[in-house]
Parts: C-alpha cells; structure tokens; sequence
DNA sequence: AGGAGAGGTTAGCGGTCGTTAACCTGAAGG
DNA sequence: CCTTCAGGTTAACGACCGCTAACCTCTCCT
C-alpha cells in the first residue's frame, strides 16, 4: 500500500466531509452550502470539483465498494493455494473490520444511501457488492461445507450486518480500545459463522 | 396479546405506508404527498390525522422503541426466576428476530432516520433504546458471567446489527424461508455471545 | 509583460416541499 | 330539518435547495 504522506487535495477534503455529513444527517437532509462550508468555500465553490451533489454520492459509493472488493481480491492472492481455508476467512474478516472501524461514515453510507443513485451508477455498486459478497461465500463454504449457498449468503449478508455496527459502539476512543474492539468483532464474526454451520 | 380483526384505521394506514416510504426514500426523500397518495388522500389531508411529518416519523420511532422494550420487558417476567437464563436469552433473541422480520421497514427506520427527530422525541427514543440494550446486557452477563459489562454492551449493539441484517436478506417470499431464516439467525445470534465470552 | 486557466466569489433563477387557508360534503344527533 | 363536525378538497405562500451565470483574482508559463 502507497501510503500516503503528502497533504489530501480539495477534492479528497471535500469527499471526507461529504461523507461525514451524509452519514449524519442523510444525502438529502445536507445542503451544498453545508458542505462547502466544511471545507471553508462555500457553496457553489464545489462545482469546481463535482459536477453536483449526486456526483459526490456517487464516487463515495463506488469507490467504498471497489475498495472493499479490491482489498479482499488482495488478500484472497495473498493466500494464494497455500494458507488454510480458515486463514483466508480470518484475513477477509480483519480486512472488513478495519474499514468498518477507520471508515465509520463511508460504512454507514454504503447500506443507507445506495438507493440515492442515478440507475447507472447504482447497478455498478451493486455488481460491485454482489462480487465482494460471492467472494465471501466462497470462502466462508471452503471453510464450512456442510453449508447450503443460499445459507452462507445469508449468513455472510449477517456478519457484514455485526461488523457493520461499528457505528453504534461507544464513540471513538473510548473504553474498549480499538484492538480489543476488533479481537471482539472478530471472535463474534467467526462464532457466528460456525454457529451458523452447525445442524443446519 | 389481543389479536387484531378489525379493519385499521386511517391513522394506522398511514403510519404503515409512511414507514415503508421512509424506509425506501429516507425521511427527507419522501413528500407529503406521496404519503397521501399511498393511502387514496392527497397531500394536506394528512394533517387532519397528524401535527406534520415530523409527527409521523416521531409516532413511528417511539412506537418501535416501545413495543421492542414491552415485548423485552414482558418476556422477562415471564420467564421470572424459574428458567434458565439462557432460554430467557432465546427468548429475547426470538422476540427480536420476530420484530426484525415481519416489520423490516421499521427496523430500518429505528438505525437510520433517529436523528431527524426534535430533540425531546429523540431523547425520548434514545432512553427507550437504551432501557432495552439494558436489559438485554443484564440477561447476556447471566448467561455468560465472564463478559464485563463494556464487552457485553458492543457485543449486544454488534448482534443488534446482525439481526437487523434481515433488509438485506433475499426479498420476503424468497427460498430460505421465515422460519428457517428465523433458525439461522437465532443460531447466529447465539454463536456470536459465544464467540465474544470466550478467552476475553 | 501578458494571457490563460484554476479556483474562488455573490446574485439569482426555477423547482420543490411542508404547511396553512378557505372551502366543501356526507353522516350523525337533537 | 338543521347543525355540527370529521375528514376531505384545491390554491397558494414562504422557505429552501441545487445549480448556473457572471465576475474576480491569483499563479504560472512563455
């Protein structure tokens, strides 16, 4: 991963604080002049950057579910042949939590304000997630293959629903800490898997 | 519970097709008069039942909160002392499971649309939410003396999240079936405070 | 020096939305 | 029979919102 040492330009600034507001107060309930405002230019200003306000939703959205389906392509490659089918569901699992705890308004978007988006950029996210979503099917059957497709999606589509409540733990920083956060989320995410092959 | 044949009335009408529209849209993404015209009234007619909208979405979320914590509060006594504390746990985990499949559009509701309320509906909600997360950590440490309390806070959010994974579950009618999606959550569920006692 | 373009600004238009006002109508009650 | 009132109707107002237009001002590049 390039990581990143130079300053985020506007348009990164602007895509954070959108984020944050529409997470907030929902893509409808945010004015542009709130944005604007956000990133110290005001209003209009942001047509510099976008061509509108829906376009902003929609480059959040794809870009949360391509990164998603990116990063778990990477650590399916990682695996390669080699790891154990639980290592592979392990790493997709770790991969998910750690955006859900350092992108909390992009997780929160990407289940709420999907439905905001013009027809064609909708359907790519949804074929983006569909992928993301086989993909953990797949492993998650290699892993226990007692379990019925139909049931592992289910069952994957209800872990996504766990580690997706990032969101509604204590607010950053508090108690739990962050590691022991996501050991927690972990350890429920693979019970809930196991449970979820037993005398199905 | 006193089983309901009479015909609804306009009130409840609207308040249902109101939660579906919400639902779908998003509390700022629904007008007046698509709410009228979902139940054959056109737009102001609404306001002989109803303050505003903002009314609407208020009655909605307080009704959910409350029935969630009734039912919770009702379960509990009934089971009052002599069972186990884990089919008291089952029992809560049916009841849940239950609400989050026969009223999808307000379970989504109930984690999305709270902060559009006025401050006091919302404080309100907030403290029923937090009577019934409550109640449930109480019974959760029963059954698994181990957990400390924060531990056994996120992990009741986090299985919150899993249950009302049940929107983005195959559309209703579809082959897994209720009662089998039931058992799997319900599994699941189970699985996950499991998983989150063990070795914390 | 002098365009040119990137990135701002403010003013304002057109549409939508929540809400109110004023009016209508059918059914129930004395 | 006449009143009352619950529950509708349409018209319209005021506010807000997304977006465009027109203009300004730096910073380069040649």
């Amino acid at each position: 991963m390039a990581t990143r040492t130079d300053a985020p330009t506007r348009r990164e600034q602007i895509l954070k604080e959108a984020a944050r507001l529409f997470a907030e107060r929902g893509f409808h309930g945010v004015g542009v002049d709130e944005i604007g405002a956000a990133v110290g230019i005001s209003g209009p200003g942001l047509y510099r950057h976008f061509a509108g306000k829906d376009a902003m939703l929609a480059e959040l959205l794809v870009g949360i579910s391509g990164s998603l389906l990116t990063g778990a392509k990477q650590r399916l490659k990682e695996a390669e042949g080699a790891a154990a089918p639980g290592t592979v569901l392990d790493s997709l699992i770790e991969g998910h939590i750690d955006f859900a705890i350092d992108d909390r308004p992009l997780i929160t978007l990407h289940d709420r304000e999907l439905d905001r988006l013009r027809d064609t950029d909708r359907k790519l996210v949804r074929q983006l997630q569909r992928q993301y979503v086989e993909l953990w099917v797949s492993v998650v059957r290699e892993v226990y293959p007692a379990l019925a497709e139909p049931v592992a999606r289910s069952a994957v589509h209800s872990v996504f629903g766990l580690l997706n409540s990032t969101p509604h733990l204590t607010r950053p920083g508090s108690l739990p800490g962050r590691t022991a956060t996501a050991a927690l989320l972990h350890r429920m995410a693979r019970g809930a898997f196991a449970a979820a092959a037993e005398a199905e």
